[in-house]
DNA sequence: AGCACGCCGACT
DNA sequence: GTCGGCGTGCTC
């Protein structure tokens, strides 16, 4: 007897043993989808992990159907799924979960049948019951979610549980397969009319039906234009009806044929784009490949606008003609359109795009094409690390400083840059990770060796390095020049730029109108019910949102502590800069770009498109505006706050803050002319904005990693943080403690807290922090973090703490 | 993650 | 008196 551990996708601490029977034995591999029972009802799809003959000593429940005769990953996927988990924590299920596309994972449906058996003397039944058994007795099968509908409410069980105790009806549970091919009909000429001859005399013959003539020339002009004729861009440009394709078909000259489409266009590549390196690039480039040859892993240290994109591409070049796949990663907001179109021009069909923007039909089959290795080059966010790469050959990893490779919420709580160095090792693959402003933990390694180190000071082009002013907000204050937020010395050269027909980029590094408001009675400030933050003025919808939870309140007009009509909104974000900025420059065409502006799909690349038209004078927003924007015409940048950027109470503030900076700073003069950044500042001086000004990202390495080495921060410690969770205070308070005296003997003086964190309560959930700086070299983290999951477990088998949530964060940014 | 089992408040 | 709320325990 052989018995299968399945991977499932859920939170299940571990996996489970399903028996196989014996028709199967032979033809299951592991990687495959089995469809299994867990627990009486629901039915999933999970994936065999690997196959033994060691009966486990529990009864095991057979697999009840094989969905994938071959593998949908590979062994190497599988590796690298429990790597996931253990180094970051969490559960395979938890993995598997955020690899496989929503249309490959399928769970199973409760469906309702009509028993044929019971007849349709319905007397018996009460209203509710009755309502369901005719409803059932006309659509023969009903879902749960219908039921509901017709009964006009949620809970619907004891219905069916009568009605099934009736023989009424019968339940099963159906899995069903979500991904759908996409079909279209194409139109082609029969075999016998091929010949110019018979065509000729079709012709000849088709004179008495002149419409059916005309369908017909159409039809071979788009032949011979674009080979395959899809019927409805035949219909359309023809203008002819379905019915006189109908008589073309039924005369036998043309036929219908129903093919599978792909989803994902492709669009051959234009080679031809060939392009010249500079110097430095060139020399860029031999140095990776020099470095390439002692190191797994090469940084490129290049500066804005140094023309990064082209060495790459000449880097997946050389690896595509190796015959190996390529990854290349992208924060997520990076990936714009401009950045897209740009390489799918360069490599046609063998590129593929993968982002969270793709429907899940579109997923699936970029993940297939990606397995038979059609696809060869994927440009994408985070998650497409977790594609079935066969045989790769490159992970290159642009903007590497950037926190967004690093999943937050949910688990796996992963960090795509290390989790690719690892898997790419596995392929023996190189990894170029790449970034004007490098994370401190890069360079390190640089620094230290274990990473090939390539600089590229020269921006391509040979732009400068716009100059960076930095303007005295005191100074403006006590000369009463400033004007609201904007100081004069910001206010002239926003009008000098807008005035020479270029544009400006403002950030801002809060979103909404204000971001809390104060009754300057009493100084009383308005929270949120769930949370312990303050709320945010959203102005657009006058309404105050909180944003952790999302939760809006009405806007606030009376003091609910002093019972004041003095309430004002404080500070500011992006919102009250765009209205203000009206105000001064009425003329001028501004928009915001934020979470707010780019909430729906496309959005995004709609702003970036209008300021690429020159359709914005200004554009205002949050980081969003730092990332992967290129605008030739923009000259102007300027920063409202510095103060804002540096005043966030964590040790990686300076260096988010210098990264920040300068990638701003790089969004001016990026083509034509030197541009300008403006920062605004109370402290001037701050040794951040002189690096800044500078643009010495060294001397800000040399600083911060002095501060890191002296309180040990990453990259000399690596922390690992557990985020406790309970909706009571004194529990999660209690299971702190519990957790840091069951570590304390195991970890001394590198365990931290419990502490309360910045923000105590989220969504009426108290919160606990225990912070762990484990050394950077101990062999024994593994273990480590084995000994927590045990003590976590542990903690949860006490029915005090059964529903505290723990949640291990390793690596957190 | 579901989903069933089980123990206390608002209705017929 | 029941119906139904969601606390908690389990799923190979």
């Amino acid at each position: 007897m052989k018995f299968a551990d399945v991977i499932l996708p859920l939170a299940l601490p571990k996996n489970y043993t399903y028996a196989i029977p014996e028709t199967m034995a032979d033809s299951l591999q592991p990687g495959s989808r089995i469809a299994v029972q867990l627990g009486k009802q629901k039915k999933y799809a999970g994936i065999v992990k690997a196959i033994h003959e060691q009966a486990p000593p529990y009864k095991t429940k057979p697999i009840l159907d094989i969905l994938d005769a071959n593998p949908i990953v590979y062994p190497s996927q599988l590796a690298f799924w429990s790597w996931i988990a253990s180094y970051y924590m969490c559960t395979e299920g938890e993995v598997l979960n955020a690899a496989l596309p929503a249309h490959l994972k399928l769970s199973s449906e409760t469906i309702l049948l009509y028993n044929d058996a019971y007849g349709s003397d319905f007397s018996s039944l009460d209203d509710d019951e009755y309502l369901v058994a005719e409803a059932l007795l006309i659509r023969k099968e009903l879902r749960i979610e219908e039921v509901q509908l017709i009964l006009d409410k949620s809970s619907v069980y004891s219905v069916i549980k009568k009605l099934i105790e009736k023989n009424v009806l019968l339940v099963y549970e159906e899995l069903k397969e979500v991904y759908k091919e996409k079909k279209e009909k194409f139109v082609l000429l029969q075999e016998q009319y091929k010949e110019d001859a018979q065509l000729e005399a079709l012709f000849n013959e088709m004179n008495k039906a002149p419409k059916q003539l005309e369908l017909l020339l159409a039809y071979l002009h788009l032949q011979r234009t674009q080979g395959n004729v899809l019927q409805s861009e035949l219909l359309k440009k023809s203008g002819a009806s379905a019915a006189q394709l109908k008589g073309l078909v039924d005369k036998g000259i043309l036929w219908i044929e129903k093919r599978t489409v792909d989803r994902v266009p492709g669009g051959a590549a234009v080679a031809e784009i060939d392009f010249d390196l500079s110097a430095a690039q060139t020399a860029a480039l031999s140095a990776i490949n020099e470095s390439f040859k002692e190191k797994q892993v090469t940084l490129l240290h290049g500066v804005t606008s140094s023309g990064k994109t082209q060495i790459y591409v000449k880097l997946i070049e050389a690896c595509l003609a190796e015959g190996k796949q390529v990854l290349y990663l992208l924060p997520e907001i990076g990936l714009t359109a401009q950045v897209t179109r740009r390489l799918k021009k360069h490599f046609g069909d063998s590129l593929g795009i993968y982002h969270s923007r793709f429907n899940n039909n579109e997923r699936v089959e970029i993940w297939n094409k990606v397995k038979s290795q059609e696809i060869k080059v994927i440009l994408g966010a985070r998650s497409s690390l977790l594609l079935p790469f066969k045989d790769l050959g490159l992970v290159i990893l642009d903007e590497e400083h950037d926190a967004s490779y690093k999943q937050q919420d949910p688990a796996p709580r992963y960090h795509a840059r290390d989790a690719a160095i690892y898997y790419a090792a596995q392929f023996k693959a190189k990894v170029l990770l790449g970034s004007a402003t490098p994370s401190l933990e890069s360079y390190f390694n640089a620094q230290q060796g274990k990473y090939g180190l390539v600089t590229l000071s020269e921006r391509f082009g040979g732009i400068e390095m716009p100059a960076i002013e930095i303007v005295d907000i005191k100074k403006e204050m006590a000369e009463k020049t400033m004007d609201g937020h904007f100081t004069s010395a910001l206010k002239t050269a926003i009008n000098d730029t807008i005035a020479s027909g270029k544009q400006v980029i403002l950030f801002q590094n809060r979103r909404g109108y204000a971001p809390f408001l104060l009754c300057t009675t009493c100084g009383w400030i308005p929270h949120c019910k769930q949370c312990d933050v303050s709320l945010t003025y959203h102005r657009n919808q006058d309404k105050l949102t909180c944003h952790y939870c999302g939760t809006r309140y009405p806007y606030v007009h009376t003091c609910a502590a002093c019972g004041a009509q003095t309430i004002e909104p404080k500070s500011f974000g992006t919102e009250k800069i765009e209205d203000d900025l009206q105000v001064l420059f009425p003329e001028a065409r501004i928009a915001r770009m934020d979470m707010d502006t780019v909430r729906n799909k496309d959005s995004h690349n709609r702003l970036i498109q209008l300021l690429e038209d020159k359709h914005v004078d200004i554009l205002v927003g949050t980081q969003m505006v730092v990332k992967g924007l290129d605008f030739e015409n923009v000259n102007l940048v300027g920063i409202l706050s510095a103060d804002n950027l540096l005043s966030f109470p964590d040790f990686r503030v300076h260096e988010r803050a210098f990264q920040l900076m300068e990638q701003v700073s790089g969004r001016a003069g990026r083509k034509h002319g030197a541009g300008r950044v403006l920062i605004q500042a109370s402290n001037t001086r701050h040794p951040v904005l002189h690096w800044v000004m500078a643009h010495d990202y060294k001397l800000m390495y040399d600083a911060e990693i002095a501060e890191r080495r002296a309180f040990g921060y990453p990259p000399f410690v690596r922390l690992l943080k557990l985020t406790i969770r309970h909706k009571d205070q004194q529990t999660a308070e209690q299971a702190g403690h519990i957790l840091a005296s069951w570590l304390q003997p195991l970890l001394g003086s590198q365990l931290m807290g419990p502490a309360v964190p910045l923000v105590a309560r989220v969504r009426n959930n108290y919160l606990q922090e225990l912070l762990i700086k484990l050394p950077r070299d101990a062999k024994s983290i593994a273990q480590i973090k084995q000994r927590i999951q045990d003590y976590i477990i542990q903690l949860r088998t006490e029915k005090k703490f059964r529903t505290v949530a723990i949640i291990p964060d390793v690596d957190g940014v």
